[in-house]
DNA sequence: GAGCACTGC
């Protein structure tokens, strides 16, 4: 039976046969405990420090904003020096500090909130090691890099910002005295392209390098080749630099892959104080894995203590909001006796306000039950979990080199995945972890999950690599290889942009490509920009491509529909997506009076709640928030657009690119947007239907777009999302002529193709 | 007439 939300007939049927189920105690049987002869799992799957403790807490509660979590200040009670000592990795100190004084690569393994990322880059310090440069510690997340620089520079009794710093994207808390700095993987790696040896730091320390982001994966060949042509340069009678170090740290990871990498590297093993977490598999393979898990939600609520809160890892929006009504509806007609429920979902495009509810304590007696995306792996922790139920999904994208597709598809979670989400059972006591899918089901699942570089398009990346320099960028040593597709394919996307050309054989960038890569953005985005100038339109094309590069500006509550619709209304253009969109800007900007209202420099960009961002400093005037919510705008991102294009344009003003308006003349910023993203243009068939120019598929508008309605002949589209059909997303209307006059040889040869 | 997980520069 589907587990649906709104039928109340449905739900009555739920209830009966849960009842029949838990009630008679008929379900007791529906779990299997683990083998009691496997343990808790070890090495290399996964690696013996991967079993779970508690995280040490480095949150406390803001009294004055309820529900809101800050940085620990410290404890009153214990000085911050004792509270150094009791961490785990205090033991190993000297051992460690030897290791890695003797080391030029290391790789440590410790367990998240073990402390190996506060204090090692302390230790480093306190050991003079790397005393002649900076100490860089990478974080996939910006949040992370700011909370641990602040936690770091309250241990060393600093002002954050002197010797401990973080620098992020729009954010650099740092000077001349830094000697610690945390930042983002992603700010790290924009360095390097003007210091490919990173001669400012001593040592690197990429940290959570088992997520494997695209950044942190391009960062493992940068820093490879900086330590070699490092260690060449000091050959040089003239001995320059110092101890040069690198070190990997990570929770779970595949060992042996990370050791090989960087030069059969040694493995240092953080072991620390844990907390078992007990595992359950289903006896049989479930064929409906959400049915799985409101069974098991409401045997775990009759049969634990109301205080036990649970974490279910589910896939999306769309089935989180399912379960959590049909989870209520339930709960709501539970016999006599038992303690009631709150639900909670958690995804990231949840408003801030409503994310918060999951650090919010249950009222006493009542059990709290949060639904969460992959969100609560990583990102969000939340404490007092004493059951994860995983149901063993994920959504997660891939790409399809051969047609340029990005899908996003609903899979099986990897081995290491799995163990993260049990791991949020036990963080602060023990914990049980009840798994959706048999025990010989799991012995199936891929041991790591594909890092995102095999799974990603590439042309960013691939441009990034050639601005740093990398003289091949077609076997560049990366950890796991992409396959060649994808590289070709990048190429070829890179070629036809005009960043990249063939010389004696050898892919080079041109001068095109070099000022490209200058810009935080996909290469056809940085492309239309650089064109823009031409046609007298930067300010416009500026602004669009910080409004698309943002997750959306528009908010769009279903229960609305009408009133969303109606607001719209005036905004919309008939030249389509990105018209309309800029005209939501310049009213926008119209209302906040052209001044930096929201974000800007100085501003500190986020709180930190529990190690999720979630709200930025609500410094947008009510008579502009107002402005938002009537016009159905998201105030947050409508603040970060500002903060990209304020971005953007510093970087046009240092390539002297000529910023100006073509005020009402929209028909030049289609013609740049034509100019721009060719590649991505699609052509009216006679039937009615459409056909993207590029590869022949067939591709349909999709109807969010003000242009689903109309028949243009052709359009330009910023990306294509393959659903129920293969939708062209964000279009914009455009002349044959146009895109001729873009790519005249290009678009021969596919119009032959065409017609032929 | 659809519906998108999560990051990051």
């Amino acid at each position: 039976m589907p587990v649906t939300s709104n039928a109340c007939a449905e739900s009555i049927h739920v209830v009966t046969f849960l009842q029949r189920r838990i009630g008679a105690g008929a379900a007791i049987g529906f779990w299997r405990q683990r083998d009691p002869r496997r343990t808790m799992p070890h090495d290399p799957d996964p690696p013996p420090a991967k079993r779970f403790k508690p995280g040490s807490v480095f949150f406390r509660l803001e009294r004055n904003k309820p529900g809101m979590l800050l940085p620990r200040k410290g404890n009153v009670t214990t000085p911050i020096e004792v509270q150094r000592k009791q961490l785990p990795i205090y033991q190993a100190k000297p051992q460690l500090v030897t290791q890695l004084r003797q080391l030029s690569n290391a790789i440590v393994i410790g367990e998240t909130g073990s402390g190996k990322t506060t204090q090692i880059p302390q230790y480093l310090y306190e050991a003079g090691i790397g005393r002649q440069g900076m100490i860089a510690i990478t974080q996939p997340r910006r949040v992370a890099a700011i909370s641990l620089a602040g936690r770091v520079s309250e241990e060393k009794r600093t002002q954050l910002g002197k010797l401990v710093g973080y620098t992020v994207r729009f954010e650099d808390l740092t000077c001349s005295e830094t000697k610690l700095r945390f930042m983002t993987d992603g700010m790290l790696l924009r360095e390097a392209i003007g210091d490919p040896l990173l001669l400012r730091y001593t040592v690197v320390v990429l940290d959570e390098a088992h997520e494997r982001t695209v950044h942190t994966d391009v960062l493992f060949g940068v820093v490879k080749a900086a330590q070699r042509r490092r260690r060449e340069l000091n050959k040089i009678p003239l001995k320059v630099g110092c101890g040069w170090l690198v070190i990997v740290m990570s929770a779970t990871m595949d060992v042996d892959l990370f050791s090989e990498y960087f030069n059969k590297s040694p493995v240092l093993y953080l072991e620390g104080r844990q907390h078992p977490i007990q595992i359950y598999y289903t006896k049989q393979s479930q064929s409906d894995y959400l049915q799985a898990a409101l069974v098991s939600v409401f045997q775990i609520h009759q049969e634990a203590p109301a205080s036990h809160d649970v974490l279910v890892f589910m896939t999306g929006q769309e089935e989180i909001e399912a379960l959590a009504r049909t989870c209520r509806d339930i709960a709501k007609h539970l016999p006599d006796g038992c303690s009631p429920m709150v639900v909670i979902p958690l995804y990231a495009s949840l408003p801030p306000a409503q994310q918060l509810r999951v650090f919010q304590p249950a009222p006493k007696g009542c059990r709290k039950v949060i639904l969460s995306t992959n969100i609560a792996e990583t990102s969000v922790t939340i404490s007092g979990i004493k059951y994860v139920i995983d149901t063993g999904m994920v959504k997660a994208k891939r790409f399809n080199p051969d047609s340029g597709l990005e899908v996003l598809a609903v899979q099986r979670v990897s081995k290491a995945q799995a163990w993260q989400r049990a791991g949020r059972a036990g963080r602060e006591d023990s914990g049980s972890c009840y798994r959706l899918y048999t025990e010989q089901e799991f012995d199936n699942f891929i041991p790591m999950t594909v890092p995102e570089i095999q799974r990603c398009n590439l042309a960013g990346v691939m441009l990034q690599l050639m601005a740093l320099g990398i003289p091949d960028v077609m076997n560049f040593d990366f950890m796991s290889k992409p396959s060649p597709e994808a590289v070709r394919s990048a190429v070829e996307h890179l070629e036809l942009l005009g960043a990249l050309e063939r010389k004696n054989g050898q892919v080079v960038l041109t001068a095109l490509g070099k000022k490209m890569a200058s810009f935080p953005l996909e290469p056809r985005y940085a492309k239309t920009i650089l064109l823009s100038p031409d046609f007298s339109c930067s300010d416009e094309v500026l602004s669009i491509v910080s409004l698309l590069s943002v997750d959306t500006v528009l908010y769009n509550p279903p229960a609305r529909r009408e009133e969303v619709l109606a607001a719209r209304r005036k905004f919309t253009s008939s030249e389509g997506d990105h018209m309309t969109l800029l005209n939501i800007y310049r009213a926008f900007k119209k209302v906040s009076g052209n001044k930096v209202g929201l974000g800007g420099g100085s501003q500190r960009d986020g709180e930190v709640f529990a190690g999720c961002t979630m709200t930025r400093r609500a410094t947008c005037p009510p008579l502009l928030q107002e402005w938002c919510r009537e016009n159905f705008v998201n105030s947050r991102n409508m603040g970060l657009v500002k903060d990209v294009q304020a971005q953007l344009r510093d970087i046009c003003l240092k390539l002297n690119l000529k910023l100006e308006s073509c005020g009402a003349d929209t028909g030049s910023v289609r013609r740049c947007l034509a100019h721009g993203m060719f590649v991505n243009a699609a052509e009216l068939q006679p039937d009615g239907s459409y056909l993207a120019l590029d590869t022949h598929q067939p591709v349909a508008i999709h109807p969010s777009s003000v242009l689903f309605q109309g028949k243009p002949a052709y359009v330009v589209f910023n990306e294509l999302l393959h659903t129920s059909r293969c939708y062209m997303r964000d279009l914009c209307l455009v002349d044959a002529d146009w895109l001729l006059d873009a790519a005249p040889e290009y678009f021969g040869r596919k119009l032959r193709l065409s017609k032929s």
